[in-house]
DNA sequence: CAACGATTTTCGGTATACCGATTTTGGTTA
DNA sequence: TAACCAAAATCGGTATACCGAAAATCGTTG
């Protein structure tokens, strides 16, 4: 567990704090204060901040006190619009590149979801679905492709999880993920991009809705406090 | 000039020392050194190499010094293909959404380089390429799609400037890039991603081409210096 | 002479100190 | 009471100091 460098370490914390919600969109992140609580220096946890920035979870202000991303709604839809390409084009490319064993790998990632289905809490649930989608990602065999989807899970990581521990339709992401896995073991290109555009427009539309009512909610107790 | 952090200006510093081969690939960039050079401490020297190397510019080893970074050519085409699907991606959604303004400065930028053709020195007519291929991100409205785009430029921005420089093919840059504009001109996003797949693709393989060559001849000083 | 090993040097990682800009505050005044 | 201004606290940016690990050096040995 030492083998990582200490400004990881801290950014990982951060970067579950700020997806758990335990730092809420808009709070500062003061150096000082976040380095005595983490028991390090200024230094590192610095650096994890800039990490943290660098995946867009935390806004840099100039002279101020960086704090935790609260991205527009625009910003959000942006991301998964291009999510949907990396993922199409990681999709296209495992048809093609992609070992039986990944392909393998995949539907086991599937088959487990859809045993566990309604046994397993959100959060396992959750953690599940984005190795699914990092999978694909790496069976695509281009590293450049899984670097910047990984960026852009990280982003929507916090929107997806809110969106997903309504789990309001499991079984649609259940039937989603078996479509695209079929698609992948015949390895048809356009199937499966057709399967992904499918998963991710509904994931889109998911995401745009929790994070409206999150706002709304927000913007409730705010003119409330001011009453 | 004063406006933007240390940290950021020293990484345009070694950006540019790096993309024009004033470091080489594989160099080491020692903290102190590097940092007493340019009359700096440490600490922001430190960022800028953390900046570098999330552009990929820069790889970072555990408990040694960053190294210039050196691309496989594995790599170089991992990017390009990411690049590729980003930059169509652009395209397509630039039809829906870019102003006839933006639009007409690409149009602009085309005719700027087809007039300057063979009067221009190389190092201009490059850095007008990349702001014709950066215009086409901007206007497809989407601030996480142009990002994205802008890391992949900057990953591949040595590699596409000694391809450049080569100007083997001038004539049918500008001709490619008039193929854009004027799909982008119709509002017609099949035809532009047509145009930038016939544009990058003839990229690949220039970039490929002049990396595989400029490795031979590292190979060969190599092995005289061993004789 | 070559292979090896201990000592010294170098270097990245981390902690701490200092500075200037910004924000907050507390008191003063209209 | 409210607007304002100056003193003080806060905080990010930068410089410096310290530490342990890796690497280079050099003497030793087979």
């Amino acid at each position: 567990m030492k083998e990582e460098i200490l400004a990881a370490q801290i950014a990982n914390q951060l970067r579950r704090n700020i997806v758990l919600g335990k730092l809420q969109p808009g709070a500062s992140i003061k150096e000082r204060d976040n380095a005595a609580e983490l028991g390090v220096s200024r230094t590192p946890l610095r650096e994890a901040i800039r990490i943290l920035a660098t995946e867009g979870l935390v806004e840099l202000r100039p002279a101020r006190s960086p704090i935790v991303a609260v991205p527009t709604i625009q910003m959000i839809s942006d991301d998964v619009e291009v999510l949907l390409a990396v993922e199409k084009l990681s999709g296209e490319l495992a048809c093609a590149r992609a070992t039986d064993a990944e392909i393998a790998a995949l539907a086991e990632i599937v088959a487990d979801m859809d045993a566990r289905f309604d046994t397993t809490d959100a959060l396992d649930m959750f953690e599940t679905d984005m190795g699914f989608h990092r999978a694909i990602a790496a069976a695509s065999h281009n590293a450049s492709l899984a670097e910047v989807h990984g960026t852009l899970l990280a982003r929507l990581w916090r929107a997806r999880y809110l969106a997903a521990i309504q789990k309001r339709n499991r079984a649609r992401v259940v039937e989603h993920h078996t479509a695209i896995v079929s698609a992948l073991q015949a390895r048809d290109p356009a199937l499966v991009r057709d399967a992904i555009q499918t998963h991710l427009a509904t994931l889109r539309v998911d995401i745009v809705n929790t994070i409206e009512a999150e706002r709304a909610v927000a913007q409730d107790s705010e003119s409330a406090k001011s009453a």
